[in-house]
DNA sequence: AAACGCAACTGGTCAATACCAGTTGCGGGG
DNA sequence: CCCCGCAACTGGTATTGACCAGTTGCGTTT
């Protein structure tokens, strides 16, 4: 039963009252809460008000709600760990995806789209090429164990991708980056910058995100020995089911 | 005006609507919205459907509402990017946080508070110690220009820490990592894990996050040369105010 | 001219109600 | 016995109506 005259709002002290018996372990991921309407009688207040401390709770990912079936406590997802690149696997003949979700124990699976299109200024500024330069544009989205967890688009000025596999949906045996060390484009070294944001719509839906998940950006840039940038790489993932491992030296 | 015979539920053909005007700049960075009144009546729909519709663009991250004033489209934040861990910044007198702050121009201060607690199963997991083992913990909050940014707080075991001034709040010049180099703990590598959530109802008021946003989080352990693991430091911060910078070896 | 205070806005909260849309289980018919 | 279909649940969408609580600006008062 709410307390009218807390001057805290009602919703609040019932999505308070929720999170308290999750947190206590009442409430164990994967049980049901009790139903919107006995919530009501419980409380003693109105359906739209019980709405507002589920959803309020949806948004923290506290809980999923699952129409015609109930409200859940998420359950702890299992998180993939990605080492970011091992040039292992790559010689091991895998693209750095397959590479690192196949070291965490799954069957992954790449769909990938080439176009191109003229460099915008983010490009231009990453590539450090002038706008307008052609790209191209290779499109990847990535399943493990057939749900899709990984979304990548990677450009390449078309003057390193000309007349390669890089311009075919398959590159070939290792990946593109195989690709740009045959092609004398040796690569030097990575920089990543990673962040994170609430998804767009599309990829809510792709992604199959639940409500109240955030999604892992991160884009990383390919560089040369010769210090030139080759491939800008940006990559959204869900943050309930990946984790970013790095090493750095301390020295 | 929304399409009733479309299908798609009134509230988010709204908020599609106040998305797309969004994104083609018509709503730019800054402006309000029109009143929830207001969108009443051209859009034809209830106040509670209109008010579901700016819920999901605040979810979203797109919108932020001002009791009283209106809801307005969000600024871009100008993120900090932290470059992780130079020693440089360490031997020029500072921490890791002031190292890195400085650096991307900002006035940081930290405030730090010290105890003592045992070991949990994830610190003796990733410390490699028994579970109930003294810890000493450094629970800091950081700031920049004045407001909060980052959460971070540093387990040891105490038997590294015991009598140095890491056990104080001001742990001296180059902060603790210049302690344990001192004390013989030589430092050989970091690993960071990264990862993103939805931030809790502290977290929120503290890093005066809006709603919508959510946190990056950043697991970091050092080991010394020995591959001892010394120190566990969880770090917390606004995912639309950082980003983190990484550099790979392709090696 | 300055300061106070009161509209007239804004979003925030809440009620009562209705119907739609998935899911599940149980009972009756094949 | 199996299977189909219908209740009876679940959450999802939407309405109308009301009042509370910040903010702002414009008048009036001092």
């Amino acid at each position: 039963m709410v307390d009218r005259t807390s001057g805290l709002p009602a919703y609040r002290q019932v999505a308070d009252d929720l999170r308290a018996r999750i947190a206590s372990g009442e409430l164990a991921p994967g049980d049901r809460l009790p139903s919107e309407r006995q919530m009501v009688d419980t409380y003693g207040v109105s359906r739209p008000t019980v709405r507002d401390a589920v959803n309020l709770l949806r948004t923290e990912g506290l809980v999923i709600a699952e129409h015609g079936r109930g409200v859940f406590v998420r359950r702890a997802t299992s998180v993939m760990r990605l080492a970011r690149l091992s040039r292992s696997a790559r010689e091991a003949g895998r693209g750095a995806f397959l590479g690192d979700a196949a070291a965490a124990g799954f069957t992954p699976s790449v769909e990938v789209q080439v176009t191109f299109e003229p460099a915008d200024a983010r490009m231009a500024e990453l590539l450090g090429v002038a706008v307008g330069t052609e790209l191209c544009v290779r499109d990847r989205v990535m399943d493990a164990d057939g749900v899709t967890v990984q979304l990548a688009v990677s450009r390449f000025p078309r003057s390193v991708t000309k007349g390669t596999a890089m311009e075919q949906p398959d590159s070939g045996p290792g990946g593109t980056h195989s690709r740009l060390e045959e092609g004398g484009h040796q690569l030097d070294r990575f920089t990543e910058a990673v962040g994170a944001r609430m998804p767009t719509p599309h990829e809510s839906s792709v992604l199959q995100l639940s409500p109240g998940v955030p999604v892992l950006t991160v884009t990383r840039v390919a560089f040369t020995v010769d210090g030139r940038a080759v491939e800008v790489n940006d990559i959204v993932m869900s943050a309930d089911r990946f984790s970013l491992a790095y090493e750095i030296p301390a020295t």
